[in-house]
DNA sequence: CTGAAAGCGCTAACAG
DNA sequence: CTGTTAGCGCTTTCAG
């Protein structure tokens, strides 16, 4: 490899000083014409390019954006992210990904993408800020925003999700359904609490009890977040006695609502005409299975995200700011009237 | 925020000089214990925490990672990079993602993941090495593995196109099929045409003839890898005369099967009984919809490149090493003998 | 075992 | 308009 070429290289071979190469490449005004023209020639002759580290130490910032995300491969991540490159390969900025196994070894990637020197901005996304958390971001030098999270003090981006869990459940019970199950991840998961209050709502304004019996929740690693354990849920729901079994279900996740299709499959019982389902996300699985669901605008959250991460960036002084996106009943072919 | 703690304060602190400092904190051995251990406190005390740039700027590398990557959004890219990640997070080293739309744009982030002093190395997936690419990643100052492509002078990671191809279509012709289309995206893509290669070669051992009218290529942005393009092979392949349409198809890559199953189903065409269909990938909603695939192993694939590039990085005289995985059918429900 | 001092490559006053 | 000179924060000889 051969030596890299600096700005006193540039300098010595356009007869200036190192300070005047530094200006025509930041396109500072008081500079020639003259001078500008030769300086970028040689420049460009030899092929110059400025050196990441040396710029980011002087300038004190770095021009990358840090990401924390637990559990990268989801669908829902995934489309969050695209939005972000989106709307950050606009700006110049690059992004530096943290990707975690779970919610709870966040903290590690978190330290890592806070460190001094490492980025100008974070994005946090799906994880429940903790005191201890809001207090680190609170003393970092580097702004952070909210992705599918709420604190008062830190910008965010979310959905609302009481709103769409009792969404999911009224379109349920406006089919006909008298008895709708609820199959969800821990309650430990703040989303997933709140779909199931929206659950609650829609089943108190219909005068419809709520009964514990077909609450179906999922403890374990990742929140439960799986196909996996919507399988297992589904399987529970249809061991019950047909006097107790429900008509319906709101998977309080697609990937569970997957799973949970995949066992009345198995089982023979056929969807909708048996038994309605209806999701949450709008993933792209959910599309091909044709399942009814609840869409986040997940790459417009990104892409927001980021927008609010870069203003915030250009002004510090301002306000917390916080959008609640309305998650958005997109209907196919799980749900249908009871029999 | 409060002023940022250097090794200067620490120096101060524990009364010694920032040389010192810098030894315990990188455990240089020729520290006394007891020195070792007061600055250790101090800077425990203190909060210290290392400047990366300033750190990168002296040690001349930046324990970063870039991987540039065609399509973010797709599940085979999120499955490499999960594998990169894991296999990542062992080694202290932080990743850079730079995504492009298509595998045309990626010159611009590949130019940006080669700045000096931006990463210590490059993986570059899914991108042909064009001549251009091979010279200018031969004299960055940084080594590239490349994951899914082909080049002599490089590291690199793949999968056995030709023989995969190869492999999907005898298994249809096992079945009994005699006349089996070929769904590809653009020749242009080289993983595609290698497959058709594969194709061929299955064709051929059988004395079956390789009929034109029956491969239905696809062109346009991203190279045609997209579930609308399957959607519209399968419906010209519908349109075709009873006589001259065939009992099976090879789509070349999984979201094309998808896309083309959608269009039997929407045609009332059924999947395996009147038309069998294999793919190629195996990304996670072939799962759902029971397509029978030729897996790649994404998620070891990207493993193995990270260990390549940091083996690279540890001994960079090595000559390239080359692994090429061979993809595996995964039987499920599209293929069955014909009717 | 420890300190002084010279960089790493670039930016940004401050003079002129 | 341009050059000199301090840094940015850390690592690493080179002496001692």
């Amino acid at each position: 490899m051969p030596a890299a070429v600096t700005i006193y290289d540039i300098a010595e071979e356009a007869s200036v000083s190192i300070a005047t190469v530094s200006r025509v490449l930041n396109d500072h005004p008081r500079v020639s014409d003259a001078t500008r023209r030769r300086v970028f020639r040689v420049a460009e002759r030899l092929g110059y390019e400025p050196h990441a580290s040396a710029q980011s130490l002087a300038r004190q910032h770095t021009r990358l954006i840090a990401a924390v995300v637990p559990m990268l491969t989801s669908y829902f991540f995934m489309e969050v992210i695209r939005g972000l490159q989106d709307r950050l390969a606009e700006s110049g900025f690059d992004l530096l990904v943290h990707a975690s196994r779970s919610v709870e070894e966040v903290d590690r990637p978190m330290e890592r993408a806070l460190q001094r020197g490492r980025s100008d901005g974070l994005l946090l996304v799906s994880t429940p800020l903790t005191p201890a958390r809001a207090i680190r971001l609170a003393r970092a030098p580097a702004p952070a925003v909210l992705v599918d999270s709420f604190h008062p003090d830190f910008d965010s981006v979310s959905v609302d999700n009481r709103r769409g869990g009792y969404e999911a459940t009224r379109h349920l019970i406006e089919l006909g359904h008298k008895r709708v199950a609820l199959i969800m991840p821990s309650a430990a998961s703040v989303p997933a609490a709140e779909r199931r209050a929206g659950y609650a709502d829609a089943l108190a304004e219909a005068n419809l009890p709520l009964d514990e019996a077909i609450v179906f929740s999922t403890d374990g690693e990742s929140h439960g977040y799986t196909r996996r354990a919507g399988y297992d849920a589904m399987q529970r729901l249809l061991a019950l006695p047909a006097s107790a079994r429900p008509t319906a279900a709101f998977a309080a996740a697609d990937v569970m609502a997957l799973g949970a299709n995949g066992a009345a499959r198995d089982a023979g019982v056929r969807v909708p005409e048996e038994l309605s389902l209806v999701g949450f996300d709008d993933v792209e699985p959910s599309a091909y299975v044709g399942l009814t669901t609840l869409r986040q605008p997940m790459y417009e959250m990104g892409q927001l995200a980021i927008a609010k991460l870069l203003r915030r960036l250009r002004e510090p002084g301002l306000p917390p700011s916080h959008t609640t996106f309305a998650p958005r009943l997109v209907l196919r072919q799980s749900t249908a009237e009871p029999a």
